[in-house]
DNA sequence: TTCATATTCAACCATATGGTTGACCTTAGC
DNA sequence: GCTAAGGTCAACCATATGGTTGAATATGAA
């Protein structure tokens, strides 16, 4: 899966990971504190929030021997950006999307 | 997986989905000829095709021994409601989509 | 009727995913 | 130093996913 966009859906697919982005979006936070509220593991969150620091979601940083993680708006903007395509039909950027389309269907690595 | 958003971003993920997707924008087309451009069989996509529906990404419509797959839209829609619900860009980011063309011209590995 | 086309079904396979547990490393505090 | 807290790692397990093939079904054409 190395498409950058199968990382982020894939990552979205998940309920656990969209809540805990949801919980990021108030406030970075630690691991643990991450953890609480949900009924799983450490380890199990641990990994999740490995998948989303690789989708590019989120980033971690080391402090002490606590880890905070915060929001990453970035990739989140353009898989939106992918979504919009489809739901909004703007004529003056129908080209440009089209083009777009055009290129992702010419990449061998995509379909 | 039973939250409809799980679906609408597992189905998302893969990119001879999202390949598909992007054919029925053109146009509706016939089960066989949405498989003709991948190289995997018939029966493959026949599955992809069944998950896009279970999405509510796509309809079909059997007439005669044709089966019609078109977009539809309104899934995708709720799953961009939900990524906008963060707030960090415009319903409709034109800009960003600029962007995002302009890396994928400059950067064809990465669609 | 007979044959071909369009599509799905069923069984199977390899790999990915999401979870567990217990051991491990690093850092903080006493 | 000793102990505890914060996280990760490794091995494992059950199930999901994405693909295959061959048989089956339904419709259209001759």
């Amino acid at each position: 899966m190395t498409n950058p966009l199968d990382q982020v859906f894939a990552a979205l697919a998940d309920p656990t990971r969209r809540a805990i982005l949801a919980m990021l979006l108030e406030d970075d936070m630690a691991v643990t504190d991450v953890a609480e509220p949900f009924a799983m593991s450490l380890a199990a969150i641990s990994k999740h929030l490995q998948i989303l620091v690789e989708a590019g979601l989120i980033a971690q940083e080391k402090r002490g021997r606590v880890k905070w993680c915060k929001l990453e708006p970035d990739a989140l903007r353009a898989a939106s950006v992918w979504m919009q395509g489809f739901g909004v039909f703007d004529p003056v950027d129908l080209d440009a999307f089209e083009r777009f389309l055009a290129d992702e269907l010419a990449d061998p690595s995509s379909p």
